[in-house]
DNA sequence: TTGTACGCGTTATCAA
DNA sequence: TTGATAACGCGTACAA
């Protein structure tokens, strides 16, 4: 290498100054920075990798990076693994277990060290893959008790027991749910699940014509607001919805439509986006401190990885904001008037 | 190679079946396929990057992933590199120009065969790297005549002309400016040349005192307003926001205060955030598709890997999305009462 | 169409 | 503390 030969040293002194760089005096230490220097040189990472069997690289897979609850949670990730000297590489999976599983291999040809996964909703070849590689990977924004495998996040069946208990204290009775596309998706059927247990556990139940599935977006909420104020029965007091960006609809659309909330009907979100505070009247809805997610689940991982005895997980809670979209039930009385 | 050895063939056949699959008989290939399954193998990246000196690998530098125009760019380059088989590297800069050089330098020891960095008010030293080690890149999010960079964005300035020019034509004399933080950012400071040359070509200015610098939060916009409204001298009839976020807090500011919109102020943000047309009054703003700045990114640096001839870069257009939030410009008559 | 043999740029081992 | 040398796992001439 010519680093080594204008410093006058071997290449594996080189390779000493930058790994275990008090194994080498400080003269020639000196001598070898100034060279790389002067060489404009850096350590390949390819070959650094290829004999010492450390990429020095680690994966994450997520939905999408179009939700910022994902985008902030790769966020603290990427800052928690670079000041580790570790690159993050990312893979989005689009929803589609094939995919996630295509990103998890490609991920294992480049070594990776270390893995994290959002959700626990993928097929069993995935796990196993990674098992077999033995690569250290923690499941993401979801915490469930009992999960076979290392998670941090939260967990998504109590927030929504949580929410739900909320409402039915509020006097709620009659429920509709808008949630996002549930399969292949373990947070939000776990976020069904605890609707329907919170209700359950009072005798309640959603009825079918209620419950709502579509995309997580203002327009699914406005449409799915509409839908039910045009039919027939007898309406809900209470919305809960998958997300923020949903609740906004239902909020958007209950002006249009002439709704008091809370006085007619109560809606809550779920993120908290920067925009729910400001709306008039205020989202009610759950913040989680995503990008704490990704950090706590990159020290996880960086434990694993130096061998410490990690804990199973983490979990991060889930923290309701009350604000003005929930309300006391109205009475059958002023429902009428 | 163990999967060399069970499928009764050399290694460099093995190699010829995942890079040259046609200069391989169907059985050879068969038989290779079959064992690489069996064994659970699959070419080590590191190994192909050391032998080939190509690393597969291109990295983006961003701002942050907080920010919903810079992840879904990034969504939109990984999916188009992914395509190809390229793995994208991602490095947050956080508005730093130490930090991007540091993330260059890690990307550069990756061996990085193409490059993406948003903006181009970076050290002269960065680009010197790219170009020293012949990596094509592209300053993305930001397109200008005479830029010495290939570019890929739309035109900052051109598109606050396009601003203050739809305020101007509604009758608006005194504006108010509320941006991020200019410093190390030319995007915004293009947007600011902008509005100034606009101004200027009408023999207007923004005074000094109506000139607001902040983070890009509703926070900023809802103080930037109310320190407009509650400073002595002739309030201005115009805010132009350097974005969405910020233009968001103006107007629940406004809200606040009692301050009519368009009726007394009229407002314009930047980016068309989902929530902006649904916001009342509707949000006047402009369009960009970042996405696609992502995948036209992608694009062009994959044409340069192929050695075609590029481009020296592509304009995407900003739209300006009219709606509620600008108006005619309040007659000094009617202001007073 | 296939195999042989070398080299890519490091790190690890051992000896000095 | 330093150096020599052999891997690491692949791609690529070149030869067969």
């Amino acid at each position: 290498m010519d680093v080594a030969k204008l410093a006058g040293v071997s290449t594996a002194t080189v390779s000493r100054v930058y790994n275990e760089p008090d194994k080498v005096s400080a003269n020639v230490r000196e001598r070898v920075e100034h060279a790389a220097l002067t060489l404009n040189w850096f350590p390949n990472a390819a070959g650094r990798a290829l004999a010492s069997t450390r990429s020095h690289i680690a994966g994450i897979i997520i939905p999408t990076l179009d939700d910022q609850v994902f985008a902030s949670q790769v966020s603290g990730m990427q800052a928690a693994f670079a000041a580790r000297g570790i690159t993050l590489v990312l893979g989005c999976s689009n929803y589609d277990p094939a995919q996630a599983i295509v990103q998890v291999r490609a991920m294992l040809a480049r070594g990776v060290e270390a893995m994290a996964i959002v959700g626990e909703a993928h097929p069993a070849e995935l796990f196993d893959a990674l098992r077999l590689y033995r690569v250290p990977y923690a499941v993401t924004y979801a915490y469930r008790e009992g999960s076979p495998h290392d998670c941090i996040g939260f967990d998504n069946h109590a927030a929504y027991v949580e929410i739900t208990e909320h409402l039915i204290g509020l006097g709620h009775r009659a429920f509709a749910v808008c949630v996002q596309p549930t399969r292949d998706n373990d947070r939000v059927q776990a976020r069904v699940a605890g609707i329907r247990s919170a209700l359950e556990r009072h005798g309640l139940a959603v009825r079918p014509e209620h419950m709502f599935e579509g995309e997580s977006t203002i327009g699914f909420g406005r449409r799915s607001l509409r839908s039910i104020w045009q039919s027939a029965g007898e309406h809900p007091t209470a919305i809960i919805c998958g997300n923020d960006h949903i609740a906004l609809g239902v909020l958007r659309e209950a002006e249009d439509l002439g709704i008091a909330i809370p006085g007619e009907l109560s809606v809550t979100g779920f993120d908290d986006l920067a925009i729910a505070k400001e709306m008039r009247p205020a989202l009610t809805t759950m913040r989680v401190d995503t990008a704490e997610i990704g950090r706590l689940a990159a020290q996880h991982l960086l434990d694993a990885l130096d061998g410490k005895r990690v804990q199973h997980g983490h979990e991060v809670r889930a923290q309701l904001q009350v604000r003005e979209s929930t309300g006391a039930c109205p009475s059958p009385v002023s429902r009428r008037s």
